[in-house]
Order: C-alpha cells, then structure tokens, then sequence
DNA sequence: AGGTTTCTCCCTGTTTACAGGGAGACGTAA
DNA sequence: TTACGTCTCCCTGTAAACAGGGAGAAACCT
C-alpha cells in the first residue's frame, strides 16, 4: 500500500461529511481532496480535468442534483468513476437502480462508520462493497429468482419511468389534479390520463396516494 | 468556564454521531458522555439516574421511538431534560410541535456544523438556539400574525387530529379507499366520507395526495 | 344543566379517478 | 426496413372522491 487513495465526498449535510473525514483520516491510506454539498457541486468538481478521485462517496439525498443524476451524468459523459452510494435506505428498488446506472458499492449511514474504510480499499482495488443489511436486502431480492450471471443483474426490476411520467408524478405530489396537469405541461386530459394510468401499472399501486407514497420512497420529491 | 457541559447524542445514524463528537471534541469546554441509536435507548438511558446530560442531542427520525416520542416521554415523566433537536427539516409544522414538545433549541443538518457548539453552551445557559434557517421558517411563519407574548407560541397552530381521523388518514396512506376502509374501522362509508371531509379541512390540503404526503411529512407513517 | 368534542350516519350533487381498450406520429436502434 | 419505445389523443364505462349541508348519541368538562 505505497499509493494513496485519493477520495471526493458528496453529501448535502456537511456533519455527514465531517463524520467522514473523521473516520476516514483514522487510515493513513487514504485521503480526502475535497467534498460538495450538492450533486450540481460533485460534477462541477469533476468537470474540472485537474481534480480526480479514485472513489467517490456519493449520498443520494441532495439538493440541485441528486445522487442518481449524478451517475447518469457519469454514464453520459463517459466518466469512468468508481462510486459508493453512502444512503440512509436499503430499499431494494433504490439499490438495484444504483447498481444499473453504476455504482461499485453501497453502505448505509446506520454502520457506516465501521466498513467506510474496508469499502473504499475494496471499491479503489476494483471490487464492489457492500454493507451487511445491503446484501442482505439484495440476497432476500433474489430468493425465488434465478441466481445472474456475475454477481448481481444488470437490469431494473423495476420497470423505469420515463421523463414525461416523472413529471406528471411530481405534479401529481403537488396535488395537482388530471386537469391541471394537463394545463401546465400542455397537454390533453387523456395524455395526462394515459400517463397516469401506466404509472400506476408500473409501480403496481392502487391510486395516486400510493403514487405519491411511492415518489416520498424513492426520493422523487 | 470551569464546569464541563455533558452532552447526550441520540441519532440513528451512527456517522452523525461521529461527525458530532468530531466536531465538539474542538471544543474543551463540551464533553460527550454517551449516544444512543434509537429513541428506546435514549430514554432507557435517562431512566437510569446515574446517567445525566447537561443537553441533549436529538434527531427526530429513528427507528423503535422517534423523537417526537422521546420529548413526549421527558414531558410524562417530568423530565426536565434540555434538548437541542438535530433534525433535516426546517419545516415549520415539525419546528412548531418540537418547540410545542418543550426542546430548546433547533438546528438543521445542512448547518449543524458551523453552530452545533454555540447552540450547545447556549441552551446548556438557559437560552434558546436556532440556527438561522429554522429562525427564516419561525419567522415567515408569524409573519401577518400577532407576535407572541414570550418568544414563541405555545400552541400548535395547526389543528390537532382526533385519535379516529389519524386512523383513517393512516389508512389512507395505505392504498385503501373508503369503502375498504369503512370495513376495516367497522363503520358506514358515510363516516368515513365525513372524517376524510374533516382531514381534509383541519389540515388544508386538496385531496387524498395531500393528505399522505402531510402524513409522512409530520411522521405519522 | 349546558356547552363542547367526537363519532356516527344520511342527503344531494358534481367532478375526478380508475379500467380497458385502440391508435397515430416520431425517433432510434437492430 | 422492421421493431421498439415514447408521447400523444380518443372512446366507453364504472367507481370513487370531493363539496356542502344536516343531525343524533355518547362522553367529557365546567
């Protein structure tokens, strides 16, 4: 171990950060080069060729632009980055989503700071991590199913939303009602209808309130 | 400032925990003396009366007993316990019931770092601390209205919900719609027609959405 | 004893949501 | 070119939500 590893933090809630740092500096093997506060932040930090991380601890919560956009911007920009989703969920869905757009690990806020550093030598050695509960949540995800290929399915299990239907969710979370939706983004009633419609297929929910529930999960809103 | 002020953490993140203790162990005057995960070990540990905090330390969502729960507790049992809560939201609801609940001081998570010192030593000396994001919130709230006598009002200012209601909305939150609810609660649908009607006037919002996502932003799911 | 709250139930309506189907226009990837 | 996904719009219904009102019974406080 004669190369550091060189680590950028990204979490809006700057105590989470400097718990990090805290931990983190208990290991002369790794470093910290600098942290932001919002996911606009974490890519502006990372368009600048001069600043390279070797992992990148990423939160899921953020402001401006979430840890999810932060990946997809990764994935359209070609950026190679190796990623380790810090969050305070286990949701299976939010997992797998994670893990297709990328992301090497994943550890929970709740026993992270017993296995930050071990995740982050793994993850920098070109392996993945995951936290106990994760692979917990991931194992009991795959009883009943076909065991994948690798290590874990490059696919969603859950059906994606598309643009338009984010939208209409979010405006649906305002309590916007079918007709109101379709005023503000211009479109018919039935459009809204149809939108809303496979909305509730895919995420196989009874009614808006469980559209609603569902965007509050998954950090929508 | 010879005496120590003891201060307790009680968040179910244990990195928030580190990132506290990092940032008062700066401090000489301030000493942690124990932190508790959930808001049952909290209070079992204020139960044992060896164990005194000066303050403490409290976020609002954890798992087994949430914050709301724990101040509730101190208030039974005639605890006079002072508490600086550490919490994500500055929504106004919340501030108000914690301040409603007793706590002393309210500080957020984005800028909990910068102040988490002062609003120790403040609130250990008798004072009141918020940070200045929950004190914009106070402030825009009392705005139009009649100042306080004191510093803040003693009063919820949103209407409370009855015991039935709560069900019901909690139903709600469930996917369920009023006949499956009025058969779960063993009433007519007429009934529950009416406490959905009250539900939907005590707290202001336009239909079944609004009232699940003020659901789970007040905790109540 | 009178007032208040809570829970219960009913009435009359209008509006919206939900269920199931089809179908055309466009762009993109195989 | 074909196939697929996305977005758009329409049709026919039924079920549920929402809006506004009244009203009785029981429990509670003063």
């Amino acid at each position: 171990m004669e190369e550091k590893i060189y680590v950028h933090v990204a979490d809006d809630h700057k105590i989470v950060i400097d718990g990090i740092i805290a931990v983190i500096n208990t290991d002369n093997d790794i470093e910290i080069n600098g942290y932001s506060l919002t996911g606009k932040q974490d890519t502006d930090w990372f368009d600048n060729k001069d600043n390279k991380a070797d992992v990148l601890i990423l939160d899921i919560t953020m402001p401006v632009l979430d840890g999810i956009e932060v990946l997809k911007y990764f994935n359209k920009n070609k950026i190679d980055q190796k990623v380790i989703i810090l969050s305070s969920y286990d949701d299976i869905k939010i997992v797998q989503e994670m893990l297709t757009l990328g992301c090497k690990g994943y550890i929970t806020k709740n026993n992270a700071g017993e296995h930050i550093v071990e995740a982050i030598k793994a993850v920098a050695n070109g392996d993945q991590y995951f936290s106990d509960d994760v692979q917990k949540t991931l194992l009991k995800s795959f009883s009943g199913q076909k065991v994948p290929k690798g290590m874990l399915p490059n696919k969603f299990l859950i059906e994606t939303l598309t643009e338009r239907e984010l939208e209409v969710l979010k405006l649906i979370t305002k309590q916007l009602n079918t007709p109101e939706i379709a005023k503000t983004l211009n479109v018919s009633i039935s459009t809204v209808e149809t939108h809303r419609k496979n909305l509730l297929k895919k995420i196989k929910v009874k009614n808006s309130v469980g559209l609603a529930m569902y965007a509050v999960k998954n950090k929508i809103v």
